[in-house]
RNA sequence: GCCGAAGUGGUGGAAUUGGUAGACACGCGGGACUCAAAAUCCCGUGAGCCUUUAAAGCUCGUAACGGUUCGAGUCCGUUCUUCGGCACCA
């Protein structure tokens, strides 16, 4: 079975890949049987090139990939590109090289960087977002959407730089100004498409439970959900008929002695335009105020001096359960968009509340009491008891004594009672603004004709200006002028006589081409097409469909492709934990209320999650350009080759750790590799007829049983320290003459490293078979049959225990010898406890000492208490 | 501030339901081979103490302190540090 060569990666890779590449080897199966979906997020194909930290997850689903075919299941492993972005746009900007040629050329790159570490893609279902045959179903989706009432456009504040006179994303905001000039960033009202996900808040909470997930995952989503219960009051403004709507989740009214209402807040612009009486010298501070909080508000989007300022209005509100009047002020520290733009100051519990009431020298309240039993006025913030900490009502008439949540429930039920508030369920999540006025992305496939909407009709309408569709009504704006694009008509293609400088307008406002033609679907009269494109985490959220059946003409994906594959069992990817698997839930959940995702399937796409740890550079620092630490697999295939490079990077520490990168370890792993391949040689020559040794045949089992299950757990450290242990062993053995059966060792060996070394144990094994089968010159013929076709070994249970084992001997809990026994033996506790005491080291301890209690574990321990 | 995760040798890390802490590797030290080097192989490697020709033995040790237990890296409480997320959310 000799090599007579030594290791040399480069010489076999390439061939390698090549032969698989030729034989289709991974190739998705036809038929699906026993399926199994693993999926990588699919990357965002950058300018700079893929480093060792966006392996990390490649290679670890490959893995899994070649674990589970090995294990006789059908497997899909795809991949694509997340090609629609800013980056390319911006790239376009400061070069003139248009998106579509740099995303190319990256894509190329990407690639050619995946398959040189040996990854096992079925690149016949490669989807790439930027494509027109991409994205013309993403525009279906979205017609989808609307029709169904989930798309509607609404104005929304938006980041907008001065200078650049465009709109940004939030990420491109650093501390209140444009990242790339520098320029105030302030905030804008513009006309915007969004997709409305809260409606479906409660389902993207309620579906987490049954899921594989990191727990840490799913609470940031809960967290971004943020339901909360609590109730909305309605206070009357004293000496006119306004009232004011505060909504709370802690109405602890006894303790309420001041309302603050937003500068935004309705009854605000009343005081201004005088509808509502103040004092003139109230009235002049509000003024000044609320003009500086537009100001204010328009310039910087990061305020980071949270100092809290407001002002008193002259106004008073009455509170109903004591018929006290409280001041009513305006702070900027009230957000509009959250609740009802007003809150009740209880300052006893509630640290904002606290906050203000100190500045501005509002009265104080307790009413609650914490275990502390403190029930002196509240001065220090921590004395303050808010919702969800320990306490029980006191000053609060009816409620003294109550327990925190037992009186504010009751509470609650009382003002329902008295008709002075309404439960409510409020969520911090708001429907997902998806307008980008920017030019590569997905155009937004919608018409609007002014003809119609001077009329009011909308495609939701009908000649008899009914609504046609339920939903319409809970649509903002009405959406009158808006129609979808004819279905036949799609995909509505991104035009390319664009100038993509920014000038304050979505860049294709400028194109002569896309307006040519457009009229209202409805009237036929002159129309326009809607000029913002979508965002990319549109075309995310459910391009795990499109791999089922990418190259699908007639539908995004087929029922039947839909019903062979998904959901997906594996998912794998970091960052993006939040946003982008809540939009894809809901993308999926909309799809199967509609039926388009066969009920059978369940209501979420992803049924496990595991999120590889950021690879820092070789300095402990995050790989960047800046600190030139970036490690390329172009920097290690070369010289160490892709086995090398893919078994260090598992090997590093567990998948889901931030771990530094390290060139000596990157060596060490090479030593290994080199030294199994050697161990191959050398062990060519001995009888293959030997019947190996038990200890060997347990070696053996042990190591299959354990690598799998790691596998499986994603613990690909342990699975190859567990390859090293064995290796160790079986030097170890062959030096001290025991029987081996070398062939039967290699057979097991390399089957069940090659899912994490493929070329080398690729090449071995053709040795090996090749022997076997005197000589089919596998390298030469086509009929050669893959390692990775194979099938995973077995083991046999019995043969997973070592013959004898250590028990350690403790004497009140301290080791104090250890008794090696044969595994049946060291279960009985007679034996191992008369074997024990004959030890030296425990004789001493329990010489003349009467044994009080005898621990053992069977097959474990035993500990005598003296 | 709130929510979440994590702290183990010089380094990355291992350790079923609580049951021999430091597997495996890197680094380092020593040795073999060599004219020499590289490569390779072998031995040692948590800290301290004692005794010694040697073998062995003892004590401490998993961020800090306290608790539960025959026994704690693992469970409970408090504190500190680091990382991630959200952030004037009422």
């Amino acid at each position: 079975m000799a090599v007579n060569k030594k290791y040399m990666p480069d010489e076999i890779e390439g061939k390698w890949q090549r032969r698989w590449d030729e034989r289709g080897i991974y190739k998705t199966p036809e038929l699906p049987r026993n399926k199994k979906y693993i999926l990588d997020m699919y990357p965002y194909p950058s300018g700079a090139s893929m480093h060792v930290g966006h392996l990390e997850g490649y290679v670890g689903t490959d893995i899994v990939s070649r674990y589970f075919r090995m294990k006789g299941y059908s497997v899909l492993h795809p991949m694509g590109w997340d090609s629609f972005g800013l980056p390319a746009e911006n790239y376009a900007i400061k070069t003139g090289v248009h998106p579509e040629d740099s995303t190319r050329e990256n894509i190329k790159t990407f690639k050619r960087q995946l398959n040189s570490v040996g990854l096992s893609y079925d690149w016949d279902r490669e989807v790439n977002s930027s494509d027109p045959n991409y994205y013309k179903w993403n525009q279906w989706l979205f017609i989808l959407l609307f029709k169904r009432g989930l798309a509607y456009k609404a104005e929304a504040d938006v980041n907008w730089c001065t200078s650049c006179e465009t709109v940004l994303a939030n990420e491109q905001v650093v501390e209140g100004k444009c990242e790339r000039c520098e320029a105030q960033v302030i905030q804008k009202k513009l006309d915007q498409w969004f997709l409305k996900i809260t409606e479906y808040a409660d389902r993207l909470i309620a579906g987490l439970d049954s899921l594989d997930w990191l727990n840490e995952v799913k609470v940031q989503q809960k967290n971004w959900i943020g339901k909360k219960g609590g109730i909305n009051i309605s206070y009357d403004v004293v000496g006119c008929d306004k009232k004011i709507d505060v909504f709370t989740t802690a109405p602890v009214n006894f303790g309420m002695t001041f309302l603050v209402v937003s500068p935004e807040y309705n009854l605000v612009q009343k005081i201004l335009e005088g509808d509502v009486q103040v004092p003139k010298n109230r009235l002049l501070e509000v003024k000044g105020y609320v003009e500086d909080y537009f100001i204010k508000r328009r310039s910087v989007k990061a305020i980071d001096d949270k100092t809290k300022t407001g002002v008193f209005t002259g106004l008073y509100a009455t509170n109903p359960v004591n018929n006290q009047e409280v001041p009513v002020w305006v702070s900027d520290f009230v957000l509009m968009e959250v609740g009802t733009g007003a809150v009740q100051g209880c300052p006893g519990h509630d640290y904002n509340d606290f906050e203000f009431a100190i500045k501005y020298k509002l009265p104080i309240v307790r009413v609650i009491v914490g275990p502390d039993g403190d029930l002196s006025p509240i001065k220090r913030r921590e004395q303050v008891i808010e919702r969800g900490m320990e306490g029980r009502f006191v000053n609060s008439e009816f409620l003294n004594g109550l327990g925190f949540e037992e009186g504010l429930q009751k509470t609650m039920d009382y003002f329902e009672e008295k008709g002075w508030g309404k439960r409510v369920t409020s969520y911090h999540i708001r429907d997902w603004l998806i307008s980008r006025q920017r030019y590569w992305g997905t155009p937004i496939p919608m018409v609007y004709c002014e003809a119609c909407a001077k009329e009011g009709r909308s495609w939701f309408t009908t000649e008899e200006g009914q609504t046609l569709h339920d939903r319409d009504k809970n649509v903002q704006g009405g959406m009158a002028g808006w129609y979808p694009v004819d279905e036949a008509d799609l995909p509505v293609l991104l035009p390319k006589d664009i100038d993509f400088r920014p000038t304050g307008q979505s860049p294709i406002t400028r194109s002569e081409s896309f307006q040519e033609g457009v009229v209202c679907p409805h009237c036929g009269g002159k129309a326009r097409r809607e000029v913002d494109t979508m965002d990319g985490y549109v075309d995310s959220s459910w391009y795990f469909i499109r791999f089922a059946d990418s190259q699908n003409d007639e539908e995004f994906a087929s029922q039947k492709a839909i019903g062979d594959w998904l959901p997906v069992d594996i998912y794998v990817g970091g960052g993006h934990v939040v946003q982008h698997l809540l939009f894809a839930r809901f993308f999926w959940k909309v799809l199967f209320d509609l039926g388009l995702v066969d009920k059978s399937l369940g209501d979420e796409p992803f049924l496990k999650l595991r999120a590889p740890g950021w690879i820092l550079g070789p300095d402990s620092r995050k790989m960047s350009k800046r600190w030139g630490n970036v490690v390329t697999p172009d920097d290690i295939v070369p010289k160490y080759g892709a086995d090398t490079l893919r078994m260090y990077e598992m090997f590093m520490g567990p998948f889901e750790a931030m771990k530094p990168w390290s060139m000596t370890g990157v060596e060490g792993m090479s030593r290994f590799l080199n030294r199994i391949w050697r161990l191959f040689e050398e062990t060519g020559d001995e009888d293959k007829q030997v019947e190996s040794d038990k200890r060997v045949l347990v070696l053996i089992n042990k190591l299959v049983e354990k690598v799998g299950k790691d596998i499986e757990d994603f613990s690909f450290n342990t699975a190859i320290s567990g390859m090293m242990e064995a290796y160790n062993e079986l030097v170890e053995l062959r030096r001290s003459g025991a029987k081996v059966n070398w062939v039967e060792v290699w057979r097991n060996f390399l089957l069940v490293m090659a899912p994490f070394a493929p070329h080398m144990t690729e090449e071995l094994w053709q040795t090996l078979e090749g022997e076997k089968k005197s000589k089919v010159k596998g390298l030469e013929s086509n009929v050669f049959s893959s390692i990775h076709q194979e099938k995973w070994p077995e083991f046999d249970p019995s043969l997973v225990q070592d013959e004898t084992v250590e028990i350690p001997v403790q004497v009140n809990g301290r080791l104090r010898g250890t008794v090696t026994l044969d595994s049946d033996t060291a279960k009985n506790e007679e034996k191992v406890t008369e074997e024990a005491k004959k030890q030296e080291g425990v004789a001493k301890y329990i010489e003349g000492q009467q044994i009080k209690k005898v621990i053992f574990v069977p097959g474990r321990l035993i500990n005598f208490v003296v």
